[in-house]
DNA sequence: AAACACTTATGCATATATTGCAAAGGTACA
DNA sequence: TGTACCTTTGCAATATATGCATAAGTGTTT
């Protein structure tokens, strides 16, 4: 049997110029070191040491497969080194699969930073509201709104995002500015939902007092940011996590209201799914590790 | 552990796509695959497949490996197919150990038309007329004339030389053409001996009958073509094997005397001594093979 | 010449790996 | 839902590797 220790025994023993002397080097018993020899040179069929129990020398075949041999062993160590290297610091393409408008709202900045730290990994964001197949896909990190149970996966809560309700202004110049949340039901409600019907928003008060009311409205939708623009013309209210119209909060375009309230479930959570695995390759480590500190630090 | 057989089953399941196919290719249960996939895994301290049990990937450092481990393994082929080959037709350096008088008159020729067949073949001729350490200078073959015994050595006799006894027409004329063994006592023989002393000549005539002679003369020497030389000068009379004086003979400068008899011993007998070893290489294999055929059919 | 130090090679018992089988758990497709 | 196929793991049997003790050989030194 070929095996890369009989090689490297062999390149031992051309260095030392002993069986012994390679034993003593390599911590093994001479014995063995006779016996690695042989059972390599019956293997290639030739003969690679003129021996005596005094002298020895390379015959011709052991001088090729010293040549030959020696680049491969360095070779195979540069393989294990360039692989553990990769393991030491993050390199090469993280993949991730986000929902779309996490991605242009929340994911996005965090990319940004992500790679300013870490500048060897090249990110590759598929942007699909469907969850992929990681496998197939070659994703690394598949980030999802909500829990989702799958037990292959490992899920880490990487954020959440506080629920506001808000509005344009004029909007509410024109509608009225709801007080409370039964106030509400006076006004049309843009509901992310696929299919028309009811929908329950829940919130409660600084004493603790919940109170639940049926939304309504005329638009319904599964993708948020286009309630979020429907909401920026002054088509009506809407209830989304808070990064989801960070931006528009900041420049005024919409205005949270009901803020003596907090929606019930306050957050919406956020989590990373990755392949439940021994080696976790330090790229989706290091960016698990750096989201998660973002969301901390907030 | 690291090893070459890992690699090798870790390239077939790249092929395959699957840890059960690449098994079915290679012979082994998919359980051995699948541990020896882990294995390598954690020697590397990475993932090299994202898996389920249905669908398989490579990860960024299986790819890295892959690249890397297929020419390795594609060059340790080639060095054992080296090898091999090598093992196959007799190719590379052939180091002769020689003495220098039997190498001029009789191994040349013989080298001249071995290299002829096998041109793949060079040889170094190390002529010496003391035996060289074979293992130092990485001797192939030692000729020599004569028995030695060297249990560690094979020693094959390859070729003889019929001892003929001559003097130059000169000589013959000044001195007188001796007619029988006993005539030889009163001739000036040339001596193959390093020091001065007695030296026994012995013959058989064609009847069988054997006469002793003690040769004497003015002239010793331990290298034969200094002697053949004195002999071609008119010098005396010499005993030698043939092939130190086959150019003479043929030329005339020398003659060959007391046909009638043959001397005891009747021959110089040519010993090829070599390494005992499992893997006789092949150059060394053809040469004496080369070598002893020609002998025979002499 | 003989003792000595050190070499390679081999027999043997022990320790370590590897293997296939069987079974479990998981996944995709009908 | 059932079926077929996949990967993984436990287990027993087998194969391999190792060190120790020893043998046989070689060169140096006394």
């Amino acid at each position: 049997m070929e095996t890369l220790a009989g090689m490297r025994v062999f390149a031992r023993v051309v260095e030392a110029g002993s069986f012994s002397e390679a034993g003593r080097r390599l911590g093994l018993a001479p014995s063995s070191v006779s016996r690695q020899i042989n059972e390599l040179e019956d293997s290639l069929g030739a003969l690679l040491f003129q021996r005596t129990t005094r002298k020895l020398s390379l015959t011709e075949a052991g001088e090729l497969y010293y040549e030959r041999t020696t680049s491969i062993v360095t070779e195979v160590d540069e393989a294990k080194l360039a692989i553990s290297q990769l393991d030491g610091t993050p390199t090469g393409i993280l993949r991730l699969n986000v929902p779309g408008s996490l991605s242009r709202r929340y994911i996005v900045p965090i990319v940004v930073a992500f790679q300013e730290k870490y500048p060897g990994v090249k990110v590759v964001l598929l942007a699909s509201d469907q969850v992929m197949d990681m496998i197939e896909h070659r994703i690394d990190l598949t980030i999802r709104l909500g829990v989702l149970s799958d037990s292959s996966l490992v899920a880490r809560k990487i954020g959440s995002g506080r629920r506001v309700i808000c509005a344009s202004t004029a909007y509410l110049k024109k509608a009225g500015n709801p007080k409370s949340p039964e106030d509400l039901s006076n006004h049309n409600c843009l509901i992310f939902r696929s299919n028309p019907g009811s929908n329950v928003w829940k919130f409660k008060n600084i004493k603790g007092v919940t109170s639940e009311v049926r939304a309504t409205g005329n638009l319904f939708g599964n993708d948020g940011e286009s309630l979020v623009a429907a909401a920026v013309e002054g088509h009506g209210i809407i209830l989304v996590p808070e990064w989801l119209v960070s931006c528009e909060l900041r420049e005024g375009s919409l205005q949270e209201l009901l803020t003596n309230y907090t929606s019930i479930p306050k957050e919406t959570p956020i989590y990373a799914l990755y392949q439940r695995q021994r080696h976790l390759p330090p790229k989706v480590r290091a960016f698990i590790d750096f989201i998660v500190e973002r969301f901390d630090n907030k």
